[in-house]
DNA sequence: CTTTATGCAAAGGGTTTGCAACAAA
DNA sequence: TTTGTTGCAAACCCTTTGCATAAAG
């Protein structure tokens, strides 16, 4: 169940700019936030669709950029094939992920010394510290040491 | 011209791999090492057919693999639309990007500091602390601050 | 000769878009 | 009403792939 605070966030958002609040949009944010778990734009139709099932994949398509101007959800590019969308920037706005590049397992993590330090790195480089997104690439210990792991078997072999 | 002892390491890959040393392959090889500048596959095929006009697209998508696996070209998932490859980690084998989200800026850096917090991280994560890879995204200065910068201008604007 | 590689063109797959019908304000 | 929105299906674009031909070893 999403939280009523976001949703009159979001219809806050779309008044202010212009945007009409139709069902097909209220589904969608309805399915975007009533979880805590990283999704597709695919998956999100389908949530979307339990909701309302009019829904379009193209409605989908469209309304996700709204959702990621709000700053309440974040498009995370995880170096797979599609994008995932991630709702928990609201509760854990500075998180960042760590993605195993072969099992697909990703950990969320906060960490201050690293934000820190990524800061001082974009500024001496010419970056605006602020609003640094960091994502970390590596291979999961149980992956390595056993050849396997429980991810990459229930996500069929690649 | 790419380095003699680049082109070695290569062509021994592959003589241990059964691969076969075609004029196509060298004609790539010549033209993935000669820049330290990052390229997408489209731009190594044009560069690899300036030394063999007979490379096809098909042969860079092929062999593109192949160089990433001896390690010394690296493929880098930018976030945009394309993947890009990076002829310098022969030279810095520890260096990351740091990418302006809105203007494609790219600038490579090291730093020790951020290298061993990321490796305690990854460790706690359980994840295996070598062969972690990071980008950081941000928005350069230049862009936040006057609304344009030099790059996003050349690279007309999106 | 045997086996791998090549070029071509078509296929893939997530995402975007044109358009006529619809519906919020 | 007016103007933004929707669903559908086609278009996009980078990348991959099937196939008959070519060439490395």
């Amino acid at each position: 169940m999403t939280e009523p605070a976001i949703k009159e966030k979001i219809i806050g958002f779309m008044a202010s700019n212009g945007l009409r609040v139709t069902a097909q949009r209220q589904a969608i944010i309805e399915a975007a936030f009533s979880t805590d778990e990283h999704y597709t734009a695919e998956e999100l139709l389908e949530r979307a669709r339990q909701v309302d099932p009019s829904v379009s994949r193209a409605t989908v398509y469209r309304t996700l950029p709204v959702l990621v101007q709000t700053g309440l959800l974040r498009e995370l590019d995880l170096g797979k094939d599609q994008m995932y969308y991630d709702p928990n920037y609201a509760s854990h706005p500075n998180h960042n992920h760590i993605i195993c590049v072969d099992c697909d397992k990703i950990v969320e993590f906060e960490d201050y010394c690293l934000d820190v330090r990524e800061s001082v790195i974009a500024k001496n480089l010419g970056f605006r510290p602020g609003a640094v997104r960091l994502r970390i690439e590596a291979t999961c210990e149980q992956l390595a040491s056993t050849g396997t792991c429980a991810r990459r078997d229930a996500s069929g072999v690649k």
